[in-house]
DNA sequence: TCAAAAGTGTTTGGGCTACACCCATGG
DNA sequence: CCATGGGTGTAGCCCAAACACTTTTGA
């Protein structure tokens, strides 16, 4: 088995596919990109967007090539787009057997997605009603929540749900609509600022955030990846054990 | 391409393998499982373990199965396997398009494989000199190694490493080896202890290490799979920014 | 009696929480 | 001049790094 070559039985043809987990942040909730199903098996289901594999295209590409088309952006800016895992149990799909690698992407800002050009609808959902998807997708998006989640406590990821410029108050909600938790501002400014490359001071810059209030400084994305300490979660507040 | 139907010619057929990144520490170095290919592409170079998936089982199967006819025991105790990502690009099999579902399992105290069925030799080698591997495995394997020892700071992965029973101290040197860096004994047990799961005492054990010094109380692995707070790598040695 | 390894105690400084307080703007 | 949101300062507590010290074994 583990070095047998490359004869037409050693192995048997799958369908690939990608899913996607589209976040953003709309209106202080977390929501999701949903396509509705024109198609058995689950027609009329919601579903995540997803395609399969071109012959001449990794994974990613056709992640990308899915995203692209759903929301009706060729070049989105600020994208951040990020394998979750593969999908591979038999029976996925009731007809054929189909491995999905799933990704989690996060967007700032989101454009209303015009119907994908199947005539399927699509449209964003709040997470909290994107409940009964079509085949595994209820536990593909729970699983990019969790790890959307848990990213945020020690990498940058945060700022990509911020459109490319932004202000502390923005990225402080970004955590606070994730976690479900309210963060003390003023700690939460000094931990983001000790943190080499998080953000980016834009100069000059002001903005006002509600209508009113002090304008507030404005930021950019900086170079640095991950969090070093970490940003974490306070453990009384929700979080699983 | 949305809900693209399932007509033969929506998608291509790929081939779908899995790859492990088997990790293991022996005399104190860590070592990954080898196979020396026996034909083309890249005959004689070696490579990581794996196989293609049968028809009927998902890639954590497809996993299991090779490991166990790698290493030659059917029900391998203490194993940990944990899906790192899918590589997907076209060209990474000169014959054909594959598609591969990585895994990083951890194994503690491990058996000399013998080699592998089709003639292939098998065989523990140390990380650091498993380099030109065939396809794009030296990556793999370097992502393996990111992610374990990433995982090693909020996880209690590292119990993955040890047998059942092990002592405070072969832990505590799961991480100097994984990290490459030594860890305070008092300040490493004293979080291992207050972290609730992590540890469990294993009442009136005790074994000698070394041969000389005091017998060591004896522990076995926790309910717990997070740790909070993460036991954190210093700053200052070592770490990529 | 020495070396080696396990285990305990203690000091001390940094960091983080929880606030109080000031600033700038719109109505 | 008040409400609203941005931004700064600080007291106190907790925790964790650093290191001295004790204990138990084999040789």
């Amino acid at each position: 088995m583990l070095v047998r070559g490359y004869d037409k039985r050693a192995f048997e043809p799958f369908a690939v596919t990608v899913d996607l987990a589209v976040l953003t942040l709309r209106a202080g909730a977390l929501h999701v990109l949903l396509v509705e199903r024109g198609q058995e098996p689950y027609a009329g289901r919601w579903a995540l967007p997803g395609g399969f594999l071109l012959p001449e295209e990794s994974a990613e590409e056709a992640a990308r090539r899915e995203l692209a088309e759903e929301t009706g952006l060729a070049d989105v800016t600020g994208l951040h787009l990020e394998q979750l895992r593969t999908y591979s149990e038999p029976g996925r799909d009731p007809r054929m057997r189909v491995v999905s690698v799933a990704f989690a992407a996060l967007l700032p800002d989101p454009p209303e997605p015009h119907g994908g050009g199947d005539a399927a609808e699509a449209r964003w959902t709040p997470y909290d009603e994107a409940r009964g998807l079509a085949f595994d997708h209820d536990r593909i998006l729970a699983d990019a929540r969790t790890r959307v989640g848990a990213k945020l406590e020690y990498t940058c990821l945060a700022t990509a749900f911020c459109p490319a410029e932004f202000t502390l108050g923005e990225l402080q909600q970004v955590y606070e609509t994730v976690w479900g938790t309210a963060l003390d501002r003023p700690n939460f400014r000094r931990k983001v600022l000790a943190t080499p490359g998080f953000v980016e001071a834009v100069p000059g810059a002001a903005r006002l955030t509600g209508g009113r209030g002090k304008p507030a400084a404005v930021y950019r994305a900086g170079p640095a990846t991950t969090l070093h300490p970490p940003l974490l979660r306070t453990p009384r507040e929700g979080r699983p054990a």
